[in-house]
RNA sequence: GUGGGUGUAGCUCAGCUGGUAGAGCACCUGGUUGUGGUCCAGGAUGCCGCGGGUUCGAGUCCCGUCACUCACCCCA
């Protein structure tokens, strides 16, 4: 910042801004955004995840496997590049390719404890047209737990993240659940699918996409295209009876742990590798975009990557979409106080002792913070009270004299005079 | 990639059929030369997104452009 009496030149605004898709998070807003981090990942590291970080890129290969033709994804909607060295590499745009890279490279299903259970948090890109809740640049949580085939696991993650959700007070979403079955069953159904879409009347990237991806063909939010699905067959009734059963008990673990749940025969994944269990958290106050969370069963993604076969299910929770959806339903989280003591100081000395003050407080675990800058007394007053602290600490000439620093309750208003040789332990009781 | 909406003060927005800008909140100063929040009085603030056109005159109308935004598409 320039000096107040320097800067009336023009309004001395940066010429960059934010790259298109993104935002930048700032204070009070942050806040939040790092409690609803903290809130998806404690009920995660409470039931056996371990944390896990992997780089923000990878060799564009390892995600291009996933989606196999899904071209749209590969050619357009991924951050791909070039290094010096030749290598293609692309921003991740999603975490469980490169968690299960991770796990495979370090040989961590290899030690005898299956499941693997990691948790994770951070950012992914997506080159895509942004719209709310969908930004080039977001932010995620998940969890995947890797080299198991048990119905309980599934249960244990969507029971988690209803669990997260729940503890920052989020009310109105519904968790959307279906089985995709296998690559047993799943073949027979893509065909008939094929089949029946193959003979309607549609425009020519649907009839692509039946080619590529026929399931996604069923969750076209076009009501043209929804009018022709009608007799469309259902994946329910191709499964398999291994499939059943499995989905059968997904669903009465979550029935007997209390977690509602909704079967959506048209909650799809468009891609090979997931298998069986699928399940969305959507949310109505979120506009188009009204998944805050996903997941579900990928027992053919390691296979593809290269590895072993090992049954995996997991799931990612978008921050920011959280943070809209507790907006939308008008969520106050309860967040701490940041700075509990602010310190006033009046001239020269005040402001060496108060300095003095303040590093002990906060060395004592006490949240303080100090008028910086050489302000007036009203103005740093004022500061004060933006800060949000109970106390206030204020000492000038007069007080110094007499050993005493000026103790302001800022909610009462009410003030005394406490031996400056006191001062830290009186607040540290008063805190408690 | 396609379509709609919006760009005016730090923020949220008003500005009627063209006559060179306004409110609320926030901010600053004073009432209180050593006290915030409340109250009272006063004050500062704008390339009206950018470029061009029409007009005596454009925040207002027209064209272009950029940005933001919502939706479609896509959705790992």
């Amino acid at each position: 910042m320039l000096p107040d009496e320097e800067c009336d030149e023009r309004s001395p605004v940066s010429t960059f801004q934010a790259p298109k898709g993104t935002y930048d998070l700032l204070p009070p807003d942050s806040a939040r955004y790092l409690a609803v981090r903290e809130a998806i990942a404690a009920p995660l590291r409470d039931s056996g995840y371990g944390y896990i970080e992997t780089p923000g890129f990878e060799d564009v290969e390892l995600f291009a496997r996933g989606v196999g033709e899904s071209t749209d994804i590969v050619t357009k909607e991924m951050y791909a590049f070039e290094t010096k060295g030749g290598s293609r590499l692309a921003l991740r745009p999603e975490g469980t390719a490169s968690v299960l890279r991770a796990a495979l490279e370090a040989n961590l299903h290899k030690a005898g404890n299956l499941p693997v259970k990691l948790w994770y948090s951070g950012s992914y890109y997506r080159y895509e047209r942004p719209q709310k809740g969908r930004y080039r640049h977001f932010s995620q949580v998940g969890a995947e737990a890797i080299g198991t085939e048990d119905p309980a696991l599934d249960a244990e993650l969507i029971i988690l993240a209803d669990q997260a959700y729940r503890s920052l007070g989020l009310r109105n979403f519904r968790i959307l659940l279906n089985s995709l079955g296998d690559k047993e069953c799943r073949p027979a159904y893509r065909e008939a699918l094929q089949g029946f879409l193959r003979g309607l009347e549609l425009d020519e990237d649907t009839r692509r996409r039946i080619e590529i991806n026929p399931l996604r063909v069923l969750d076209d939010k076009r009501t043209e295209v929804q009018r022709r699905l009608v007799g469309a067959p259902m994946l329910r009734d191709y499964l398999c009876d291994g499939c059943k059963a499995y989905h059968e008990e997904v669903r009465a673990l979550l029935t007997s742990a209390g977690v509602a749940f909704e079967d959506d025969e048209k909650l799809v994944r468009g891609l090979d590798y997931y298998t069986r269990t699928t399940f969305e958290f959507v949310h109505d106050g979120l506009g188009s975009q009204s998944a805050v969370g996903g997941g579900g069963r990928y027992d053919g993604l390691s296979e593809m990557i290269g590895g072993p076969a090992l049954p995996s299910v997991g799931w990612a929770l978008g921050v920011d979409r959280t943070v809209l959806a507790l907006e939308a339903e008008g969520v106050e989280l309860d967040l701490p106080r940041t700075t509990s003591v602010y310190a006033v100081p009046l001239g020269e000395e005040a402001r060496r002792v108060l300095f003095g003050v303040v590093t002990e407080l906060r060395r004592g675990g006490v949240a303080a913070d100090f008028g910086f800058g050489g302000k007036g007394l009203k103005g740093a007053m004022k500061n004060a009270n933006r800060s949000g602290a109970r106390y206030a600490l204020v000492a000038g000439e007069r007080d110094l004299a007499e050993g005493v620093v000026q103790l302001k309750d800022m909610e009462s208003g009410e003030q005394q005079a406490v031996a400056l040789a006191t001062v830290v332990s009186e607040l540290r009781s008063r805190l408690g």
